[in-house]
DNA sequence: CAACGGACCTGCCTGC
DNA sequence: TGCAGGCAGGTCCGTT
């Protein structure tokens, strides 16, 4: 479920039930993830949440102190939460039924209920006292994709000397957050590469429509996130929203859309990747 | 450095 | 119907 538009589309649901709300407990149900979640983050408890961003994939939300005189106000540490693989927030009231695999329960003065949920427990939920953007999980991203920091001159002078298949190559952090195994699929196949292809034997002028494919398809999905974000809260399950717009992910067998040609699925770095034999080179 | 495989988990689907 | 096997949208870490 959660690629990057899941994440901001989760970001811009919870915020407007939680920023300027108060923390009345904070319980940890399961702290088995995929590091252990920190005692620490119980300890948030009479704290206010400030502001609810993210970076990459990773949630983060600011909590601020509240109790007495002089450390009023002053942040106690900014939550970091990953979704891993299946993880999910969802924003209930602190009557609603706890689900199998509710790890982790943030309840609010005013009734609110913010639940992390997550079956496979690849995700994660970390506290950062100290300025979040240092932290180690943070410190070594590469530029957020829809930032003016990411363009094809970036991703070109980056790949000059790397063999590692273009696929790869832009899922991996380092260079560019954001594009998970879907979009990696959907961006190649809008660019005209094929997955495998050596990230050195990508050109300027197609690492600058790889770009602005990533750019635009990701950009596109956000924005259908954001139409369903009025029923977001109780959606269940994956929406589906972009399910319609793919044009190769999860079609082996299928006809391009394109061409006709039948899609190709082939494992690149141990993930199945789909392209077209035609329209793809 | 870069590349690669393993690791972390449960649920769901397929095929015997 | 039961069960083994394979697969899943992420990404860090250790080894070569």
């Amino acid at each position: 479920m959660p690629e990057l538009p899941e994440v901001e589309t989760t970001c811009r649901g919870i915020e407007p039930h939680i920023t300027g709300n108060d923390l009345q407990s904070v319980s940890v149900l399961q702290p088995s993830l995929r590091w252990p979640v920190p005692d620490s983050i119980e300890k948030l408890a009479g704290c206010r949440v400030g502001r609810v961003w993210r970076r990459a994939k990773y949630i983060l939300i600011d909590v601020n102190r509240l109790t007495s005189n002089r450390s009023k106000g002053a942040p106690a540490g900014t939550l970091i939460i990953h979704l891993g693989m299946s993880g999910s927030l969802r924003i209930c009231s602190n009557n609603t039924e706890l689900r199998k695999h509710d790890h982790a329960e943030f309840r609010f003065h005013n009734g609110v209920c913010l639940r992390y949920h997550d079956p496979r427990r690849f995700g994660c939920i970390l506290l950062s006292e100290q300025d979040v953007s240092e932290h180690a999980l943070l410190s070594k991203l590469g530029p957020e994709p829809l930032s003016e920091a990411f363009d094809g001159k970036h991703l070109h002078r980056l790949s000059r000397k790397r063999k590692t298949p273009i696929k790869n190559f832009i899922m991996d952090s380092h260079i560019v957050v954001g594009v998970g195994n879907i979009y990696a699929s959907e961006s190649l196949f809008s660019a005209g590469i094929r997955p495998g292809r050596s990230a050195s034997r990508v050109n300027a002028a197609q690492c600058d429509a790889l770009a602005a494919h990533i750019k635009r398809i990701l950009g596109n999905a956000i924005e259908m996130g954001g139409t369903t974000l009025r029923d977001f809260v109780n959606s269940e399950g994956s929406p589906g929203y972009f399910s319609q717009q793919l044009q190769v992910y999860g079609r082996s067998g299928e006809a391009c859309r394109e061409c006709g040609d039948g899609i190709k699925n082939k494992v690149i770095g141990q993930r199945s990747s789909f392209y077209c034999p035609t329209c793809q080179s």
